[in-house]
DNA sequence: TCGATGCTACGGCCGTCACCGTAGCGTCCC
DNA sequence: GGGACGCTACGGTGACGGCCGTAGCATCGA
């Protein structure tokens, strides 16, 4: 009854609160590329024992940010919903701001910002480069919440083997911007920049790098996009030595 | 050394922490409409002393959250930018799921989900109707990471009352969209966004309510909306008795 | 000049919660 | 079945941090 004005403060501040705890926002920047990772995994990466994990992993259940797969004696976390990543992208942005004094570190930054999935989709300068190249020849168009693909960008995607027409949950949108947290700028979202991923994945077009974000375009890779996406252009990434750090638990004390 | 896949984590979770205290939430949920208000007034929407309030500015100041600007005796704290209001209405988003089994208050709610200020620019039914007349009627296309607007939409710009090329800081887009967390549906956003909202105040057409991010759309206001607007409809709000909620500070116990 | 006001700095109190120990339940492999 | 493994439930410990007291500095008005 004190707080006239705080609507939704308390709501906000309960979420926020899920994610502001390091070991929980290692979880939950973990899962952002979509993946479904197991307890243990996710307790490793927080840097705890699996105990604790446990009830991280129950809390944020509970608020709504995690869902989870039974299978076997395996229990699988991935996030909740492209709202939680997008949420998860906009604290990102936040915190690697210039003002804030805090950056990834140059290395790791550079393979991170140059390719990299957002929830089911690539984000970095490739996405970026796949979002400008669609735009700049005119294959996409407003539509109802985001964007949608003229004639001639369902030819691409068709080109491309991505199926332009598969339409997904129809309430969401089928490709909609997404601002990028390392290059302040949009890439393409929605179930069909997820496809377009997917496809990518198979194909071999782009790889995984182990135990990271980090996405790699292959030789063919950018040569099928270049192909298929005239004025398509994306720098190499730097060789980028493969750091090699494998330390299988903290050792305990 | 222990977390080696937690490049942004704890950055991440600095941030998320400094927005998970409730009385800090309130503070930034107070300031979400982006007016400057001063260390008193948000000590008290946050329902907290002011030496408490001032411990937590200092915090968010710090977190690079705020900026301030000292005018005589006072303080007027402001959010520090349109992305640290993005990534608030994009926790929103997830405090107001269905799911989460928090909603707003029924009464409460309509009135903002009715219109309300995000940021510096109109959310909530009249910003979508907004957005969505404009797009129904051809006056947004696609542009670099936004929209912009075509001539036809340049004009009801020009009619309303708004320069539409007046270009602020380039590097942000003029319009682009802004999911609206009690919609789920996309606004308009940006400077452009911001000066109609603002030319909208200046003319009386829609007037903030007390103590609130809540706004009303005048009838002059439906009236000019409609007439520069082809397809323009925004349902009334309920007339929604003023509550006269005016309790000046907790009875301290 | 003097008092009132707005705000911040410091100190002590106390609640909250992250952490890991042990223990228990379910699942897979041999 | 027996054992190993994955995960969760519970209890105690410790520390971080929110809270408000008093005190101090700057500004405004008379």
């Amino acid at each position: 009854m004190s707080t006239p004005n705080s609507y939704s403060g308390p709501y906000l501040a309960e979420i926020a609160h899920l994610m502001g705890d390091p070991a929980r926002a290692n979880m939950l920047h973990a899962l952002m590329d979509g993946r479904a990772l197991t307890a243990k995994e996710l307790a490793w990466l927080a840097g705890v024992a699996p105990q604790t994990a446990s009830g991280h992993l129950a809390k944020l259940m509970q608020g709504g940010l995690l869902a989870v797969a039974a299978q076997g004696r395996h229990r699988y976390y991935r996030l909740a919903g492209p709202e939680v990543a997008q949420a998860l992208e906009g604290l990102m942005v936040l915190a690697n701001r210039e003002g804030s004094g805090r950056r990834l570190p140059s290395r790791v930054g550079a393979e991170l910002s140059f390719a990299r999935t957002c929830y089911d989709h690539f984000a970095g300068k490739l996405g970026i480069a796949i979002h400008d190249a669609l735009m700049a020849g005119g294959h996409l168009a407003v539509s109802e919440g985001g964007y949608a693909l003229t004639a001639s960008g369902k030819a691409i995607f068709v080109a491309l083997g991505v199926d332009p027409d598969q339409s997904g949950r129809s309430r969401r949108a089928a490709l909609r911007p997404c601002l990028d947290w390392s290059e302040r700028r949009p890439h393409l979202a929605g179930h069909l920049a997820a496809a377009l991923a997917c496809r990518c994945f198979e194909m071999g077009w782009t790889r995984r790098r182990k135990d990271s974000r980090a996405v790699t375009l292959t030789g063919e890779g950018r040569s099928v996009l270049e192909a298929a996406l005239p004025g398509f252009r994306c720098d190499a990434p730097e060789p980028a030595v493969t750091p090699s750090r494998r330390e299988p638990a903290p050792a305990p004390a």
